[in-house]
RNA sequence: CGCGGAGUGGAGCAGCUCGGUAGCUCGUCGGGCUCAUAACCCGAAGGUCGUUGGUUCAAAUCCAGCCUCCGCAA
């Protein structure tokens, strides 16, 4: 089948390897222009267009599908291809009706979510942050609005219970590759099976944003683990040690006695346990400290112990 | 040239300002004590102090370049 393959984070990555590799011709990819990013600017390419360099797949990097010179440019690019099918994987961009009629039968994509719940730029990551036990990767086709389109396929999870957001992604990057070329193979099939999404039970996702990241420990022992391993890896929960910023990676729920301590307070100091709102306990398992290398916490201790009765604010 | 921090036995840190015996908390190995322990006691091994060059009688420490890692900001 004739594919253009559009997508730009790591979450992609998977679903273009799985097309390249089951024999699929690829024949252009689009992705984010590059950006300056990281420490001196430096202009990154994103990681999709990286595959598909290695693979010798030609990248195209439009500023915009919607309006301007690129936009017409990738209107007539694709017109030329003629694919018979458009996989869209956290692109990045919003489609135009025009380009979501191109292709011969479909423009997919695959979504980290169990829609019609977590619409939106961060499911993984909200469906952690709100404390689900399941969720999963879910293939549609694509309509106007953001992730509203006829549901094709799904494949659940459970989440671990101290399961971090990259995890979860990373093991939805997978699960969402196999599941699109189960979708393709229905589409070659003729048995896809369109169905609505029931707004009523959809919510939205919205995109995280540092100012979210600092851990508020009048929450339940729970909130607050469940903050910490939604927001870890990146852009990671945050808390401050006399001073100085204490990102955590990782936690996890103790059974640790509180007593009548402040929110906040270290309760034990041999391994980083922490008193929250409602009296239940919580202890990091693996932190970073400011211009310091991410590492566990028995490790963080030797260097740089604590002392119980310090209240993280 | 966006701003800043850091590279020291296996791990995490101190020492550098004011050059002169390599330190701390752990881990490892051996021994002891204990019903027991993230407990305690005794002993041991293990480091060209990121790298290259410079200054000096002498450099982990001062100077210059390079490599690597990280925080902020995007």
């Amino acid at each position: 089948m004739n594919i253009v393959f559009m997508g730009t984070p790591d979450f992609a990555v998977p679903c273009l390897q799985a097309l390249i590799d089951s024999g699929e011709n690829v024949q252009a990819v689009f992705t984010q222009p590059d950006k300056p990013k990281g420490r001196g600017y430096k202009l990154a390419p994103t990681p999709v267009k990286e595959l598909a360099v290695r693979h010798d797949i030609p990248v195209y990097q439009p500023s915009s599908l919607k309006k301007g010179e690129d936009a017409e440019n990738s209107f007539k690019l694709l017109k030329e291809l003629a694919p018979d099918l458009i996989v869209v994987v956290a692109y990045g961009k919003i489609l135009p009706k025009e380009i979501l009629d191109l292709p011969k039968y479909f423009c997919i994509n695959v979504h980290a979510s169990l829609l019609p719940k977590y619409r939106g730029a961060g499911p993984i990551q909200w469906s952690i942050l709100n404390g689900e036990k399941e969720t999963g990767v879910t293939t549609m086709l694509m309509a106007d609005g953001i992730d509203t389109g006829d549901m094709l396929l799904n494949s659940k999870t459970e989440i671990g219970v101290n399961e971090t957001a990259s995890e979860l992604h990373d093991r939805l990057s997978v699960m969402g590759a196999e599941l699109l070329i189960k979708t393709i193979q229905a589409v070659k099939d003729n048995t896809i099976d369109p169905v609505k999404q029931n707004d009523e039970l959809s919510c939205y996702a919205p995109m995280l944003t540092k100012d979210m990241c600092h851990i508020d420990f009048s929450k339940t022992a729970e909130e607050v683990h469940n903050k910490i391993r939604g927001l870890s890896a990146f852009p990671c929960a945050v808390t401050m040690l006399d001073g100085k910023r204490l990102k955590v990676y990782r936690s996890e729920l103790s059974e640790e006695n509180a007593g009548n301590m402040l929110p906040g307070t270290i309760v034990n100091a041999k391994n980083f346990t922490v008193v929250c709102g409602d009296k239940k306990c919580i202890r990091f398992t693996e932190v970073q400290a400011e211009g310091g290398k991410r590492m566990k916490t028995e490790d963080y201790l030797r260097g740089r112990p604590v002392s119980e009765g310090t209240v993280l604010q």
